[in-house]
DNA sequence: GAGTGCT
DNA sequence: AGCACTCAACGCGTA
DNA sequence: TACGCG
């Protein structure tokens, strides 16, 4: 009670000698029952900090039930009796509250909880004695979400950022012959710390012992320990084989004895039961998930099936379907070998993907069917995409833009069979550079102009190869071949050495076609308008110099035999597929990255869905720090105020 | 591919 | 449950 | 304003 100096205060008012039994809430900035609240409180110690505490901190002491008056044992009462004396007891305050009867109706009650986003509701006997000290079969505890508790058995090897944890934590529980049954793993839930924590806690309980009766199916690589830690786990239900499913872990239960864990009755609720959900303040992105159970969960030949990825479920459908046809040399790839691409590169493309608006295309029926753009999505998404509202001089409205800010999301996009991944120049967050401009993109063409939407994170620098190999069909763009890759490259390096002169730093990756993008990172400071005058006085440069290879010419017929430098794609609508996006031609190449010195004896179709996750492990994100080495392009404005003076640019540059 | 309305 | 049907971007340059 | 363009 010294935690608490405040209720105590308040309850010493009371004339009778009281044995209450209720519960100390605290609650957050917008009024929801906070347990991180009242954990700010509960680990005080020192006077000063108590009182302070008890100040910025309120809580409110919930009185459900009474055990003495006085001398009185009450506890033979029934609950309805105790709670009659209770109502004339208790005075309410600021402080102290009943907690009232919700009635006898408990899907009422329950309905009302989940409307009120509570935990859950606790069903009570009223005919009950208080039985002091064990769980009582008179009270009943119906949870939104199931969570229980089970034995840590082991782990399963991680991928990626959890390589050096684990994938998942392997659980158990005892069975009725006193052996113990295996009820799943779990991948998701954690944070850095619990990682760690968790990790060096296991280390000492390894053993090559398996503890299951039977070995469980299905995992990648494990190791197993004694099991002697009780894990609390959320999770949506139990399957037919009475295995967990979506499980999300929560936290060690050191107040639980290993042996006391079994199965427990269930309560059934029907149509209300929930997915569960990591708590609200944990981004669902910030904990990096099991790949290898995903993946193991995504390796098998069945046509559809549900994934659950950072406690969502994800829907998959017609995953045997080819979206890549076979071709020379290159198989066939799945919807499924697909999706299998997104997670092992998830953690390379997320960070690029990151507050970008992106621009779809979609082939449901794979590259030789029927294709489509999408930028917005107007009906129910899944509720881990994130949107971002904006204005649209198109439809003259605004409109909810799609993000893809973490796994799932990019999983999904699998799913809708999007199959290139392009992105805006732009981000819709201000860090690190342009905390000055502003953050709103609706109403008016005007707000997005002078908003975040306006400036770009890079100048990009497109080229396309317009040599022909001779096979194309009348009215097709070139396709890939040696000669004309072999000259973009040659310009490309042209063109790298007059950004150095300039001391602008850049990189370089495969457009995943035929061409090479170019991307030099800038702090945002110059709008678009500037940023594609400065792209084409660079282009002019260049043509002068190299006049029979280059051409920024806008008819396609013109363009042949050249390489075309695009400077429009600095504009606020353009966008180029993502770094490792897939691309839609025949060797399901990939948008890959390249040192400079890899350049003369690379080839973009050496980089497919097939390849890239390998080179990833080898090489990482050649990419990783573009954000972190932006050039400021004003200093080409410091003697000349107006950089959108082409001739002056062009001068500089040349 | 997803959603809707019809059979 | 199965079928038919609809819907899914955008702005800049040039003529 | 219509169309070409990526
Ligand atoms: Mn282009
Ligand atoms: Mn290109």
């Amino acid at each position: 009670t010294h935690q608490y100096p405040g209720l105590v205060k308040e309850l010493k008012t009371y004339q009778d000698n009281l044995v209450l039994d209720g519960e100390i809430v605290a609650f957050d900035d917008k009024g929801r029952i906070s347990f991180q609240q009242l954990q700010a409180r509960s680990g005080l110690t020192r006077a000063t900090d108590i009182k302070a505490a008890d100040e910025k901190i309120p809580i409110i002491y919930y009185v459900f039930d009474v055990l003495y008056q006085g001398d009185r044992d009450l506890r033979g009462l029934p609950l309805r009796e105790r709670k009659m004396i209770l109502q004339n007891l208790i005075r309410s305050s600021d402080q102290i509250r009943l907690v009232y009867n919700l009635g006898d109706d408990g899907s009422v009650a329950f309905r009302a909880c989940i409307e009120n986003d509570l935990e859950g509701i606790v069903g009570k006997d009223a005919d009950s004695a208080y039985e002091s000290g064990r769980r009582s079969r008179s009270w009943l505890k119906v949870k939104r979400t199931r969570t229980d508790e089970f034995l840590i058995c082991g782990w399963t090897e991680g991928l990626g950022a959890r390589r050096s944890s684990f994938g998942a934590l392997i659980l158990g529980e005892h069975d009725a012959h006193g052996g113990l049954r295996f009820v799943g793993s779990v991948g998701t839930g954690f944070d850095a710390k619990k990682l760690k924590l968790l990790s060096s806690t296991l280390k000492p309980l390894v053993t090559d012992h398996c503890p299951f009766k039977s070995r469980p199916s299905g995992l990648s690589r494990a190791t197993w320990v004694r099991p002697e830690l009780v894990a609390e786990i959320k999770f949506a239900e139990r399957t037919k084989d009475e295995i967990l499913r979506a499980p999300v872990y929560l936290h060690l239960r050191k107040d639980i004895e290993p042996e006391d864990v079994k199965p427990k009755p269930i309560v059934h609720i029907e149509k209300n039961s929930e997915m569960p959900k990591k708590s609200k303040r944990s981004k669902m992105d910030t904990v990096p998930d099991d790949l290898a159970s995903i993946l193991s969960a995504l390796d098998n030949d069945r046509e559809s099936l549900t994934l659950d990825v950072s406690g969502a479920s994800i829907k998959l459908t017609n995953l045997n379907k080819v979206f890549w046809p076979e071709w020379q040399r290159h198989s066939p790839t799945t919807k499924r070998d697909y999706i299998n691409y997104l997670v092992r590169i998830s953690p390379f493309i997320l960070p690029h993907l990151r507050n970008r608006m992106i621009t779809l295309i979609r082939f449901p029926n794979g590259i030789e069917g029927q294709k489509f753009y999408q930028k917005h999505w107007d009906e129910h998404l899944p509720k881990f995409v994130e949107t971002v509202r904006a204005y649209t001089e198109h439809e003259k409205k605004d409109q909810n833009f799609l993000l893809c800010n973490n796994l799932a999301s990019l999983i999904w996009l699998g799913q809708i069979a999007d199959l290139e991944l392009h992105t805006s120049h732009t981000r819709t967050t201000a860090e690190p550079d342009a905390a000055h401009l502003p953050r709103t993109f609706t109403g008016s063409l005007k707000h997005i102009e002078n908003s975040l939407l306006n400036y770009p994170d890079f100048i990009v620098f497109d080229l396309d190869p317009y040599l022909y190999s001779g096979k194309e069909a009348k009215g097709d763009e070139p396709e890939l071949h040696q000669k004309g890759f072999a000259l973009t490259c040659k310009i490309a390096l042209y063109l790298k050495e007059m950004l150095e002169q300039l001391s602008l730093k850049t990189f370089v990756k495969t457009s995943g076609k035929t061409g090479l993008h170019i991307y030099v990172p800038i702090v945002r400071n110059i709008a678009y308008e500037q940023v594609r005058q400065f792209s084409q006085s660079i282009g002019h440069a260049l043509l002068e110099s190299h006049p029979e290879q280059v051409t920024m010419d806008w008819s396609v017929a013109k363009r042949t035999g050249k390489v075309f430098f695009d400077h429009n794609m600095n504009a606020r609508s353009k966008s180029l597929a993502s770094i490792y996006s897939p691309r839609v031609i025949a060797q399901a190449s990939v948008s890959t990255p390249l040192n400079w010195s890899e350049l003369s004896d690379s080839y973009p179709a050496d980089f497919t869905i097939q390849t890239v996750p390998a080179r990833l492990n080898k090489v990482g994100d050649l990419w990783s720090d573009i954000l972190s080495n932006k050039n400021d392009l004003q200093r080409f404005a410091a003697s000349d105020p107006s950089l959108s003076k082409k001739r002056t640019t062009a001068k500089k540059a040349r």
